[in-house]
DNA sequence: TTTATGCATTGACAAAAGTCAATTTTTTTA
DNA sequence: TAAAAAAATTGACTTTTGTCAATGCATAAA
């Protein structure tokens, strides 16, 4: 697959001509990183942005302890590191590579050029950040008004309507990483995903979990039902 | 002062021509609100966004309970509700008048007429959700990474340094609301204030506050130190 | 002034989540 | 395949935060 295909690819600029489409080919940088390799760091002066041609990236803050709040895990198709790119300050969080990837990158001032010649393109841009403000309110809300047990069974719907809609599915990524995904610790995690297969909602199986109470796990994740003490 | 004078001084406004903000202002429909009146509710249909002209307005989540996490309390010239303005959905969360407001909406189509037609409009728009998305990276960090007298001290030295950068200053909110900034309740707040009172970091009077020992309270806020247990 | 009304504070207690340490399971790689 | 490393689980315990109820305090209305 070439330059352009991939960047015909990339949900950010769909809907754009082809010379669009070219001149983004022409200011982008083709760059691969390695699992665990850092992209950028909090703090990091903002001088683009990038898009996911293949791979994983984790985005995420960090404690003063070192423990870890991913706020996204992106994959093929989608943008990070754009918020700089407006703002004209440094990157807000770190990313890594959490496998192998295969990136471009966008410099800031090429890009912003292009912008400024081109409304549709903004308009997407506009669409894009909206997005990530509405899911970034959902989990505000998430960490800030559900326990636990509620941001899990939200998280355990959400991903089995993403994968198939069915009711089992594979978790997509460690329970280390989706503890920190809820804003918990693995040992917490743990705990509770026993104790929702205790009462017959989960069959969680190491990375193969199943949903056997579909109703129950709803009313916990958005009504603040509680999970009994078995 | 005039509308157009109105419009001038918008941030989100600003370095556009004069012909930009008179169409802004052609477009644009003066509403009143009372205090405590709701001005959308989440997952109303997203028609438009508000410009504060004067006033305070109350952007905030509800939890099945009832509980209100406060995402931003907004003053005259900042914007809201332009989420759904890109995305073309609902409001994600509730607008509530805190204090008798005087707003502008802008209708959502003629809005993005607009802003097809204006490159400048766009990068000012995408500057404003590059910096609303860093504030809300920021928040979920707190309240997941820190616990609430991290929050709180965060808090008061954001406050200071707004109000003058003074050492003494005024909290703009009721001490509840600031419960709900910070994700935590009125009894819980009231405690940790208690705490740093005694332990000679602040002075808190009423809606008063002074700050008696600023290091202390930013390694609280930055480097997870504890209070002690008095 | 007196009486409401709403907000803030305090105490006793309960629940939720985190810490630390030990152990088991899984995955990686030598 | 075996050994080593990483991840997940479990138990005992602590800390933090929330709940409920009572009380105090201030502001505003009668």
């Amino acid at each position: 697959m070439n330059l352009l295909d991939h960047i015909i690819a990339i949900p950010l600029f769909e809907g754009l001509s082809r010379g669009q489409h070219e001149a983004l080919a022409r200011i982008s940088v083709s760059r691969s990183y390695k699992k665990g390799q850092t992209i950028f760091s909090e703090g990091d002066e903002g001088v683009g942005f990038y898009a996911i041609i293949s791979g994983r990236v984790k985005i995420f803050k960090l404690s003063p302890e070192g423990k870890e709040q991913i706020l996204h895990m992106m994959g093929a198709g989608e943008i990070f590191g754009e918020v700089p790119v407006f703002t004209g300050q440094e990157y807000p969080a770190y990313a890594e590579a959490h496998i192998n990837c295969s990136l471009l990158f966008f410099p800031r001032n090429s890009f912003i050029e292009l912008i400024k010649k081109d409304p549709s393109l903004s308009l997407n841009m506009l669409a894009l950040l909206s997005w990530r403000l509405r899911r970034f309110a959902a989990l505000i809300e998430d960490l800030s008004l559900k326990e636990v047990p509620g941001r899990l069974a939200a998280y355990l719907l959400y991903a089995s309507k993403k994968s198939s809609n069915k009711d089992e599915f594979e978790l997509d990524i460690s329970k280390g990483h989706l503890a920190s995904i809820l804003g918990t610790i693995p040992e917490t995690l743990s705990r509770i995903l026993g104790k929702m297969g205790r009462q017959g909602l989960i069959r969680s199986e190491g990375s193969r979990m199943r949903i056997l109470d579909r109703t129950t796990l709803e009313d916990i994740a958005t009504k603040g039902r509680k999970l009994e003490n078995i």
